[in-house]
DNA sequence: ATTATAATTAGTATATTGCCGAACTCTAAT
DNA sequence: ATTAGAGTTCGGCAATATACTAATTATAAT
């Protein structure tokens, strides 16, 4: 979101394509910016060619809160496929934790991963259902801002394929990928893995037993 | 990367590590931007706290330009496996040229797209090879720098699910994708291309056919 | 210890942003 | 035909970004 109003030719375009989105007029988002609508408009229209990052990321922040306080529905619409999240279990933790003791925590098996990575510490971890949160939205997410320093959990993965090449694609990469009780695993997955420096694992675990097991972690 | 800078609560910071990234001097990134050191400097140490957008694209643009240049080794050093591309052809329209003519030319079949979509123009394609695109490069090419205003090319598709779901986690969207001899098409491309308001096509034309045909587009 | 190169800091001119208010246009609905 | 809501345009003004020069400090390398 951020990132493509930046690169935009228009960026006055790329504001008003997601005000439109999160159903906003330019007087409502107007005064959740406490800024009156002509502004907005001078931004849409380009009168203001080159808005400073503070004044992009203000206008983000400003649609994205205001969806989080109406329920998050434009933020998850399309993410809640079946009005549940595709993602399972979500959290910080405060202090960074060595991405080995994760990986011991949740019995899991190393892919593909450097040694020196492995003590590199991580910061958080998300659980997600691959398919569910393909087919939903913005796979990773909050659109915008998103720490690399953290594990991803995929569950219902087939091959491990389509996960690797979402995360291919995605400018910002985990440090950590772990396929829960993946069926098998192409070798395209661990070769992209590497490619990308990062570490893969598989675990048994389910979904249950890996948030019981990380509650430990602060 | 833009991106990046944007979200990051010390934009001059990401932009130093960026810089250091592609083993720029502030010297000669400056002599790069056509300004003097200390303008760098001022931005990475941040006494211009919300740098215009303009400015940030300025920075990456000089960055990559200066690294393709030179071989690309930065922006491809840890992708290109096998040196040789996974970009068939690549080329821009100086006119935009309407979708249904594109498609018309290359005897495209659609998938899934609306029909107001189709009259919209775009101004460019790019031909990539699904596997070897994934395989050895950012996906899309440039990092940054995309214009959404293209059609892509896919070809060695299989089910085409993969190259949808890169589409779906990248920030930047193109506005066709044609899959070029897909095997069989698997009905979560269609459903995403749906998602994504993507015209979807596919064409029995081979690579070569296509270059032909588009050469009448300028 | 000395030189060279890189990076930072400070003072300053100019351009642009970021915001306002008020007038104006454009639809859509009464 | 009139009203109301949404969006646009624009003059103006304070705050800030962008750029320069010149001086100063760091860092590395002989």
């Amino acid at each position: 979101m951020a990132g493509e109003i930046v690169i935009s030719e228009k960026p006055g375009d790329t504001l008003k394509k997601w005000r439109n989105i999160f159903k906003l007029s330019q007087k409502n988002l107007a005064s959740l910016l406490n800024v009156k609508p002509s502004v907005v408009c001078d931004f849409e229209k380009g009168r203001r060619a080159s808005p400073g990052i503070g004044t992009v990321r203000k206008f983000v922040e400003a649609m994205v809160e205001y969806d989080k306080a109406h329920g998050g529905k434009i933020v998850s619409s399309m993410f809640a496929k079946d009005n549940n999240s595709a993602v399972y279990d979500i959290r910080e933790f405060n202090t960074g934790t060595p991405i080995t003791n994760l990986i011991q925590e949740i019995g899991g098996e190393i892919l593909s991963g450097n040694e020196d990575i492995l003590e590199r510490p991580i910061y958080g971890y998300t659980i997600v259902d691959s398919l569910k949160a393909i087919t939903t939205f913005n796979v990773f997410g909050d659109l915008y801002g998103w720490s690399n320093e953290r594990a991803i959990f995929f569950s219902g993965v087939h091959y491990g394929r389509s996960p690797m090449i979402a995360i291919r694609a995605h400018p910002v990469k985990p440090r950590v990928v772990i396929y829960v009780k993946p069926k098998t695993i192409d070798k395209l997955a661990t070769k992209l893995a590497e490619m990308e420096r990062i570490v893969l694992v598989k675990t048994e675990f389910d979904e249950e037993e890996i948030v019981t097991v990380l509650k430990k972690f602060n």
